[in-house]
DNA sequence: AAGAATTAATCAGCGCACTGACTATTTCAG
DNA sequence: CTGAAATAGTCAGTGCGCTGATTAATTCTT
């Protein structure tokens, strides 16, 4: 008893819709670069010599993922690292001719992927479907420094008031 | 040039949203004890003595995922996996007390959790934002076989229509 | 200018997630 | 009943994603 309906979270939910996506993209766009990977690329195309940490903080990816996800780019050849010589602690990334190829010949693919992913909902609903999800990551997203410019951060043990130490349970 | 707006793109948001709920989870739930966990004991408390493939169907993990899941919460003493006399390939699983009182003391959490997670939307809001989610996910998963009711599956190499062989420019 | 703090990147470690290959058991066809 | 097909689970390999510790370079303080 006491069972949870999972259907109902939203954290199973973003993780169902993840799912969904990445077996659409590796049908329809490609099993080798994968949606990270294109994101990165993407970035790069807009602003070409970024380093490393901006590009993260660009597609939402901590340093240590980054990192790994550059690295895999670099070793198929799709963008170029260079030091930074006016600050020796940054790379500077930069596609390589077959880096903006690949990303052009991508977002074709992409773009017919979102439709197909998207075809349930019309337009109207895809409008929503895009604010609902940005209004909830934002607001998670702003509740992680405890810069509080409002609330967010309070307590330090339970998270969240009312929290009762545990009602100890069988 | 022609780098694209990733807001707009919903696999990048479907992402963003999981961050999102990992973030709240691990600050506001449990550090040990992760969101995927939960839900296998949810599915095991609901219905004790299922499979291991049976869960994994339940919680929507494929059979890999589900072994190592089931193996971290059998090593920490929340299951136990006994091989089913009737069946000598299945185990079947079962909670142990400690399982059961884990399960017990998340829950509570983690409806608080979904609480601030939901905290930006109206309740109106929230029933739309898990029926969009709902459709689009079964909508892709739906896609996945090549049980064609209708479309879906058709071309072999470029997966859609009209993708001309590649623009090939530099 | 020397020492402290900050910053960019790496590394080790854990966990989710998928595919493809393999093993063991069971079921089905003949 | 025997061989083929199906099924449950494991294993190896790849990739995303996070934290905490470490290294190297820069900047800030005094």
């Amino acid at each position: 008893m006491a069972a949870v309906d999972l259907t109902a979270h939203p954290g199973h939910l973003a993780r169902r819709l993840q799912q969904a996506h990445y077996l659409l993209w590796t049908t329809m766009v490609s099993e080798e670069i994968t949606s990270p990977q294109f994101a990165v690329l993407n970035a790069l195309v807009a602003e070409p010599g970024l380093d490393q940490r901006t590009v993260g903080e660009r597609v939402g990816l901590d340093r240590s993922t980054i990192a790994e996800v550059i690295s895999r780019l670099g070793r198929r050849g799709l963008l170029d690292k260079v030091r930074d010589p006016g600050d020796g602690r940054r790379f500077l990334l930069r596609l390589t001719e077959d880096g903006v190829r690949t990303h052009r010949r991508l977002t074709l693919r992409t773009a017919r992927m979102n439709e197909v992913f998207l075809a349930p909902l019309s337009a109207d609903e895809r409008r929503v479907f895009f604010d609902l999800l940005r209004r909830v990551s934002d607001a998670a997203e702003g509740l992680r420094n405890p810069t509080a410019p409002h609330a967010a951060a309070e307590e330090d043990r339970e998270a969240v008031p009312g929290a009762a130490p545990a009602p100890g349970g069988a």
